[in-house]
DNA sequence: GAACTTTTTGTAATTTTATTACATAATACA
DNA sequence: TGTATTATGTAATAAAATTACAAAAAGTTC
């Protein structure tokens, strides 16, 4: 992967004159990215097109795409990865992890998810007479969040984390409703029969939950986001960042949709908040 | 430092032709590493010496040395910026730099974030009689995630989002005591009330907001995630995935703090949610 | 709103840089 | 030692980037 690496691996593969580029570049990378194939050619006491089957022998398509790979080796870049929080690990350490992992998930998450069914989902979104919101335990959360987000729109949107009240309100659905049912793995048995119920009620059921789940199947509508959890402690945490930051898309889509003027009474509603508040001075 | 922030940031500052110049490489910086001066010039609809000067203004020697920049960017480990929704962007397009912005905005959260305050947080949470957990709004859903968290460790846990729960709440607290209040802006009078009231109660008061804000004034100690908030669209968003990772941190830290024997517990509360799921046919 | 200045942008020429084609040298092997 | 193979260099060519200059656009001033 890294060049620098590559380059110190194969050293015994090289024909002497590769060598001693080879012995320049790992001197010094950081002159070579800056200089040209002459003037790496030059001091490494050989010629131009040498440096150049060099840089092929590597798997480059050339001097500046081997300078690419080496500015590349050298920005030393750690990318986020999934790290499992250790017995051990300190605040800093698992400060550190939780937040790589989260990333990386994010990455994976926005790499899920297809376009084409968010903007449908915003299509149907934007065309509802009402909107609920329903999730239990850690996509309670989720569900709430997007009452927030949702609310600000001055449309009529509901919110549940109650079995009871999901039902009934399921139930009370009628042509035009749109209810998101929210549940990273699809299988909680009452959330598929609310799902259920919304359905032959005539809502559009839109749900945010694992592809082929049982909920999945329920659904007119599957926004299906791939995380790797992280079981460890026993904790859905990244699967709920990566539904937040869903929500945050279908408001943001939302909003768009509905163009400009809408979003004046978005700025009415963060304006009245205003009173609420200590001034800012400055 | 990081090129690509540079642009993002600067943005403002160039000219029509400059500008789309930097959207290409904004929208798809690895391809932009790969191209050739002409090619990007056709790929931005302007001129090749536009390209050269666009690289000159970011304090680069031209175009190779300006790809050489965004190639160390790019390994850097965070190729995500924050990138502002733009009326005409496409659910793709919305959907990428959501998830961009979100991303690039717990790096932020990470780098402000101060492991030693974490660690005497985690401390001070262990040690907790009772926790509470304050907040309203969009912050009301990070509380509410919080209580969801805290509550499988089998400790007295409490979430309010109603302004007079929280007063009462606040008021009937005792030494040994822990109460959360989360706030981005710190600015919510009620919230920095029921600081006040907690505080004199003798609870120790943990404040997740901004630095030097009335609330943080209140508190015992700070937690202070600084984030570029997103305003466009006048909804909270990036503040509050931040605010959930520090949730996970501290809940994190404090399973790490109270030993194995207790992450058994934890076992056990997943376990109880079994019967009421689909199990799982594989 | 016309005349001027400043800034921005593009065209074409030039220079720099990298690559190819071919020839020569070195090495390996029978 | 002669031949095949590989390695390397020279010179030509192609590609890429930069410069110099001119035209166009955007601001300013009166």
């Amino acid at each position: 992967m890294n060049i620098l690496e590559k380059i110190a691996n194969e050293l015994d593969t090289f024909s002497k004159s590769e060598r001693k580029v080879a012995d320049v570049i790992l001197s010094s990378p950081g002159t070579v990215i800056h200089a040209s194939i002459a003037a790496l050619a030059k001091q490494a006491n050989i010629s131009e097109p040498t440096v150049n089957r060099f840089c092929r022998r590597l798997d480059t398509k050339g001097y500046p795409d081997f300078k690419l790979h080496l500015a590349q080796s050298l920005a030393n870049g750690t990318p986020y990865v999934n790290r499992h929080v250790d017995e051990n690990d300190s605040a800093e350490e698992y400060t550190t992890k939780i937040f790589e992992s989260t990333m990386a998930n994010l990455e994976l998450a926005r790499k899920s998810l297809d376009t084409s069914t968010i903007n449908r989902s915003v299509d149907i979104l934007t065309q509802a007479n009402k909107i609920s919101f329903f999730g239990l335990g850690a996509s309670a959360v989720v569900a709430h969040d997007a009452l927030n987000k949702f609310f600000r729109f001055n449309v009529p949107v509901v919110y549940f984390d109650d079995i009871l009240m999901q039902r009934m309100s399921a139930i009370n659905s009628r042509q035009g409703d749109v209810v998101v049912i929210i549940s990273h793995t699809g299988r909680t048995k009452s959330l598929v029969e609310v799902a259920s119920l919304a359905k032959e009620n005539d809502a559009t059921v839109i749900g945010i939950t694992t592809e082929g789940s049982p909920l999945a199947k329920e659904c007119n509508m599957v926004l299906s986001i791939d995380v790797a959890e992280d079981t460890d402690l026993y904790m859905p945490m990244s699967s709920r960042i990566a539904q937040l930051t869903l929500i945050d898309i279908l408001a943001t889509g939302f909003t768009l949709r509905r163009g400009t003027k809408f979003r004046d009474n978005l700025k009415k509603v963060k304006d009245s908040l205003r009173s609420s508040r200590f001034e800012r001075k400055e």
